[in-house]
DNA sequence: CAGCTATGATTGATCGGCGG
DNA sequence: ACCGCCGATCAATCATAGCT
């Protein structure tokens, strides 16, 4: 079975992780448009630039945290109010806080 | 709150609103992809051979007549829309690719 | 190092819109 | 009215990355 598959196991093997920042970037957008996470194909060229990574990326990010947040509502909402707080927070200071929020406490 | 995400704009209708608040619930989920029934599994897993004779068809031609993908899935044992769809689907994997490539080119007009 | 979770990528199939 | 295609997305899964 094993050996069957990996015939046809490409890009998928060596994944990377996005860096923090280009995370970070994701998110922001992902949850200051929650009520429609559909970036278009402008909004993903920008997006792919600022985290340096391709326009499918992109794609593949938001189509995962599409389906994964809902799957995790609980949870994801904890980051929702996260980033919507940091957001307030940012236009508030109108500064960077710079705060290393790697990922969640999961609490 | 609960969540929110409507379908795409471009799905739901022409109307798009700027929402740009945080979580704000409502929308009472929409009927979205039907998983079929049963155990919810209606994603056909096509074998190596299928995979394999698809994709040289492919290499053949990018498109098939009604009359060759009757051939197709009868020889593969698929249904003539899952031929079709995998054709679709074949395209589209390559469109994204030259579409990525031409991105990434221009955006090294940018840096240089 | 093993085990488990987080996450990026792949892909068969669906949705809405368009054109022949 | 019907069908195929496109573009975007979904939903489940794969395989690995990375933390514990």
């Amino acid at each position: 079975v094993m050996i069957l598959r990996s015939r046809f196991l490409d890009a998928r093997r060596k994944r990377r992780n996005f860096s923090k920042q280009a995370t970070e970037v994701l998110n922001e957008y992902f949850y200051g448009h929650l009520s429609n996470p559909y970036p278009s194909e402008e909004a993903k060229e920008d997006l792919a630039r600022q985290c340096n990574i391709t326009v499918s990326q992109v794609s593949n990010w938001f189509g995962n945290k599409r389906i994964r947040y809902k799957k995790n509502m609980a949870k994801a909402q904890e980051e929702a109010s996260l980033y919507a707080a940091k957001k307030n927070a940012h236009v508030a200071l109108g500064g960077m806080t710079g705060n290393p929020y790697g990922m969640l406490p999961g609490a | 709150g609960t969540g929110t995400m409507s379908p795409p704009a471009s799905r739901v209708s022409p109307n798009r609103s700027s929402n740009s608040s945080a979580a704000s619930a409502d929308l009472p989920v929409v009927p979205k992809k039907k998983v079929v029934d049963e155990n919810g599994t209606n994603r056909t897993n096509f074998t190596t051979h299928q995979l394999t004779e698809l994709e040289k068809e492919f290499h053949t031609a990018k498109y098939v007549n009604r009359t060759r993908r009757t051939e197709i899935a009868s020889n593969l044992k698929l249904q003539e829309a899952q031929v079709k769809i995998w054709f679709q689907n074949r395209r589209m994997k390559e469109k994204k690719r030259e579409k990525e490539k031409a991105f990434l080119a221009r955006n090294s007009w940018d840096s240089n």
